[in-house]
DNA sequence: TTTCTGACA
DNA sequence: TGTCAGAA
């Protein structure tokens, strides 16, 4: 059995620093490309002053990456920029739900469970986000 | 060596 | 967008 703890401290993501070269390996992006589009005011780098290397956090090397995701998929560079916003909006949501809700994560040869709690303030009902085989489905239980 | 800015046979 | 130059 394998337990989630949400007072457990992870690392700061906000000391994830990237060069661009880095950029560059991961995403594939070019170099002239990152330039131009921190220009276009698509991207932002860190305090990017005068002739400084330009630095980027570890949001915006995901950022970088969607763009590139929508971009292989025909969308133009605007297009691309407001859907991986879009996508950015709904990031700080599922990771509040999942951590107000989620209670806990079963690990079994044949099936892995994730506890959500209760179904409400009942506490009647307890609900359950199952995947098994592939495929994921929820379930609920009476709770006695 | 890497990155920066500016420019374009 | 790529690429080259000249500088940091």
């Amino acid at each position: 059995m394998a337990e989630l703890d949400s007072n457990d401290a992870f690392i700061d993501t906000n000391k994830l620093i990237f060069g661009i070269g880095q950029v560059q390996q991961i995403t594939g992006v070019s170099g002239r490309q990152l330039r131009y589009w921190e220009e276009q005011g698509y991207i932002q780098s860190i305090s990017q002053k005068k002739g400084a290397a330009r630095e980027y956090s570890l949001h915006t090397l995901f950022f970088i990456f969607h763009v590139t995701r929508f971009l292989n998929n025909g969308f133009t560079l605007q297009a691309a920029v407001d859907r991986a916003k879009k996508f950015d909006r709904q990031l700080p949501v599922l990771r509040q739900f999942l951590r107000a809700q989620l209670q806990g994560v079963n690990i079994d040869d044949d099936q892995s469970v994730l506890d959500f709690g209760y179904v409400d303030s009942s506490h009647t009902q307890r609900i359950y986000g199952v995947v098994k085989d592939g495929e994921t489905f929820f379930r609920i239980e009476n709770v006695d």
